[in-house]
DNA sequence: GAGGGGTCTTGACGTGGATCAAGCGGACCA
DNA sequence: TGGTCCGCTTGATCCACGTCAAGACCCCTC
């Protein structure tokens, strides 16, 4: 008999075999473009699941690296801690995207993951994937690709905000997590904002009060309608134009 | 006789095969950490060194990606080419750093790389690195933390300009480079703009304007002394104090 | 269903940095 | 040696966004 039978189910499910090739992101996640063959070798290594609740942290800033993540299910940001106490977002992510790339470079995390909402992510331990890419050519290429993406998008960011305007910022934003909402099956135009506007602010360079003015004139301009955290886009072209023709 | 001596000889030149094993940057570039006999393995794939003259690029936003490039001298720029016709620059790069990064996931580049000065690059296949980082560990390893700093490079700069005011990140423009230029065996204090005012407004999110209002700021409270493009760095403790005690 | 805390909205006002404009100075070249 | 051009400096003014403050709304708990 068993003597913790519950803690025993509990960690079973916790542990449960997770597998690439039979996962719905495999299309997104490290497994884009791999083989059938490839995505079982895959699978040797994606071992281990890890459920996340709302609030709690996959990692934090100065956390020894180990693995990376990949986000199976839930929303979440990552962000640091600044001394004075402020929380500076470095970005929102969402199924299948990889967190942990940053702790490759100093064998420490540089920000905390942190989970918006109840989720769970798979495990990657770092070693075994750059093991298991020495034999799976196309496994170690399309790693490459996926932190070379994640070098490209930062460098996005940089752009917003070295160049742009409050507006222009919401505008990208918006439709930036619509695109990535619709790669994963969601609408594109009507979504639940899992951060708050003090969050989007940080993440834009922003104040939480001009974030919210913001959304207050496009809902005027029949842009998007907002109620509280939902949000319907009522006029993408409206808020791309706003990105194609800005001045100077 | 040969008909051009002086042409057949710059192409020598440029095709002299290139030894990351007796290169004077290889405690900074991609061999950093490996041992003696992984370098020589490393020697194998980067052949060829390519003379860029300043005003030229290496690539060009746009162009098909086969190659990263490694900075064995001069001074370089990333940006790219709004529609509007500005240029957004998106990093300053020195001898050591790798350059092409961008160009992996989507299989071409993003960003121009633009000579500030004329220079010299190791062109480094990057279909062979794959290869041979499926033979070298410590290469595989050391080419990820590569990728990895600069997601964290991108992610500081990324904060600089989502909270810093113009002040501050100016500091922390000069304290960088100073801790560049010392990890590269130059003065930390003493040394040459390569850019513009405007490349590093630019480059900060600030105009030209007020980077020259700041050098003269600072220049009157005895922090640097500004002649031109040479700077001089007078107090580096006063400079890290503006980021030290930033409010809010 | 009452109380309370966290989040969001909106207004009034202040300011850091942008914009516009003029003049300077060094590098290059004839 | 002088002219020209480009990059830099500096001043005056403007405005986008931050700051401060009040109040509304929502959700949670008891």
């Amino acid at each position: 008999m068993n003597p913790q039978p519950a803690t025993a189910k509990v960690i079973n499910i916790h542990q449960l075999k997770t597998v690439c090739s039979s996962c719905s992101l495999r299309e997104l996640c490290l497994p884009m473009g791999l083989s059938r063959e490839e995505i079982e070798q895959l699978d040797q290594l994606v071992y281990t699941r890890r459920r996340v609740k709302r609030g709690e942290n996959i990692y934090r800033a100065g956390d020894g690296f180990t693995s990376l993540y990949a986000i199976r299910s839930g929303f979440f940001k990552t962000n640091v801690i600044l001394e004075d106490g402020r929380d500076q977002v470095t970005g929102f992510h969402m199924p299948g995207e990889i967190l942990g790339l940053d702790g490759i470079g100093t064998e420490s995390h540089t920000c905390n993951a942190h989970a918006l909402e109840d989720g769970e992510v798979c495990v990657i331990p770092f070693s075994r994937l750059e093991e298991v890419s020495r034999e799976v050519r196309n496994l170690q290429h399309q790693f490459h690709k996926v932190m070379s993406r994640e070098i490209v998008r930062d460098q996005g960011v940089m752009m917003l905000l070295g160049t742009m305007r409050a507006e222009e910022r919401l505008a990208a934003f918006l439709l930036n997590l619509s695109q990535r909402f619709v790669a994963r099956g969601y609408s594109p135009s009507e979504f639940h904002l899992r951060m708050t506007r003090e969050e989007i602010g940080s993440y834009l360079g922003l104040k939480l009060e001009t974030v919210s003015r913001i959304f207050s004139k496009f809902q005027e301009q029949g842009l998007i309608s907002v109620q509280q955290k939902h949000i319907r886009i009522l006029d993408t072209d409206g808020l791309q134009h706003l990105l194609d023709h800005r001045e100077k």
